[in-house]
DNA sequence: CTGTTAGCGCATTCAA
DNA sequence: TTGAATGCGCTAACAG
């Protein structure tokens, strides 16, 4: 099956017996076509099942109508949950969307955004966590707007819309210490992260400490974003003599791995161990006890991420970078510890 | 931020001090450069930050190197794990995949199979389910090779990669007549589903039926695929008096409903129910018990469907459709009944 | 209202 | 080894 070259405009105009600038009018709208010529170019279309070529219309607008959506990883429910809102949305406005998977590669992250460039498109929404020099450098080269979802720059360079973590990471130790827990345990993603991880631990230590229950260090683990990774940091840390009574986790990811933990140690949640997650995943309200979490309103960010790069492309005045206020969800995983 | 043209091959032709054909040569390798006048050129570009302009290459060879990949729900793990598959084989073998997103609308479907083809992507790649006579016609219009992953074309027009659901179907089946269980249900998805849902219901149905225990209608529910569908069944299947002891799911995620629902319930898993899924998604693994199911190996599909569709658009023959068989995942959902 | 024509940026002849 | 010219499919002046 090697590529037909399909028809062209020249083929329809010939067809309705017309110039190919007037079937250019019928499709663009953009001069006056009497009814009959129209009747008959439209016939001629779908009789050759014509459609334009993109390529050449873009070669003379420069624009394609595109916007690409970078994305780390699609089969985390968080970054699904973000593409859905974006691309529901972008139906909604009859913009057309191109995800990109980079698979947490900062090399495919690159060349995602070459891409973008060598295609010309119109806009570009990155989600992919913290900003390095070579990001920087892709986004200025591109061209085009950029805009940060669940992300940003803190040279404020590229707006973005996003939760404030740091306010999210009190709410749930101020819940934690509303309970009476004082044997609190941090089980966090890497601190170098600037966007979600670190802001996290920031706020998480912040409220802590101004309640005077910092935990010693043994109990602030650092770890990776998925289940197993929580679920073999709160192995180790639960065997402990000394066990902490609650667990703030990174992620609602790493708490169902707490969950799965304390279940095969035989430890009873929320009696014996509460734990807190982030980002208030569909799924983790599932869970058995359902888990309480920081809920991030995932979808409304998509949303407007989107929305924002329709104003940008549109030439309006680039807005600064949105923060928007995450909410603590008390389910099943959290009470007043028994001790 | 306004759309800024860059420079163009001719820029870079000027500064080099060369024509633009040299500069062509130069990133086409398509005929001898003197190694000076390539040091110039290269320079050239460097110093403008030149990418070529894929609309104006690919209007001259009618290729993109792009590959179209239709899903309709990247917030669900399964697909997002096989779209996963796909954009690491991609990027192993130096493809560019778009993913187009259609959130399970026909309309948006048919959008995207457009966009393929105004865009001239060299494959398409879809795996949103069941065929329409309105999709046969859009990928015959496409003058491009189309793959199925992960679903297939009843007629054979278009060869696919996907497991055996009905074999799938009747592992679970018989793993839990060993078990000694007789008292079955059914939860699945929709029956007009020829690739997922429809196979899963006949190999149901014929090992039950072989085994002389098919179940009453009542214990036949069709649902749709997400927890909350799976959860609100099992509990009105739950709270009659005469309940099953044994539920088969059509996917984990309704499974994953169907074990919380037991748990508010009060009923134990696997002692008083036993749970099987359908499909092998990490996150059941996690679950309390952990979810026994039938695996499919999403990441090889989502590979397999990739070197598929390079080998139909490097010009080799069309292969068939590709049946792989699925996996019974045997874990703690499922036992013995206890009466 | 409609046709003719000149590019958009690039690859590819054909000459030199 | 290099340059000039042509055309890919389409839009946007400019004429008529």
């Amino acid at each position: 099956m090697v590529p037909v070259p399909g028809p062209t405009i020249r083929d329809v105009a010939n067809l309705a017996g017309v110039s190919v600038a007037t079937v250019s009018r019928v499709i663009s709208g953009s001069a006056p076509v009497s009814p009959a010529t129209r009747e008959r170019v439209e016939e001629a279309m779908a009789q050759l099942g014509w459609r334009p070529n993109m390529a050449a219309r873009s070669l003379v607008h420069g624009r394609t109508g595109l916007y690409g959506v970078i994305v780390p990883d699609v089969a985390n429910p968080f970054f699904g949950e973000l593409a859905t809102g974006m691309t529901r949305e972008a139906a909604r406005l009859g913009i057309q969307i191109v995800m990109l998977h980079t698979d947490f590669s900062e090399e495919q992250d690159l060349a995602a955004l070459d891409l973008c460039r060598e295609h010309r498109l119109d806009a570009v929404i990155y989600t992919s966590g913290t900003l390095g020099d070579a990001h920087r450098d892709a986004f200025r080269k591109l061209g085009r707007p950029v805009v940060l979802a669940a992300t940003f720059d803190p040279d404020g360079e590229w707006p973005g819309i996003l939760v404030d973590s740091e306010i999210g990471a009190r709410m749930g130790a101020r819940h934690l210490l509303s309970l009476g827990h004082r044997k609190i345990a941090l089980l966090g993603g890497p601190e170098t992260d600037q966007v979600a991880a670190g802001p996290r631990w920031r706020g998480w230590r912040a409220e802590l400490a101004e309640a005077g229950c910092l935990p010693p260090a043994e109990w602030q683990l650092e770890v990776r974003w998925k289940q197993q990774h929580g679920y073999q940091a709160a192995i180790s840390l639960l065997r402990q003599p000394e066990a902490p009574t609650a667990i703030l986790c990174c992620s609602d990811m790493i708490a169902l791995g707490v969950l799965a933990a304390a279940a095969d140690l035989g430890i009873s949640v929320p009696h014996e161990l509460s734990v807190v997650g982030f980002d208030g995943q569909a799924i983790a309200g599932f869970w058995r006890p359902p888990l309480t979490t920081i809920g991030q309103p995932i979808g409304l960010i998509g949303r407007e991420a989107l929305h924002l790069a329709t104003r940008l492309v549109a030439g309006e005045e680039p807005p600064t970078t949105r923060w928007l206020t995450p909410e603590l969800i008390v389910r099943g995983s959290t009470a007043t510890p028994r001790r």
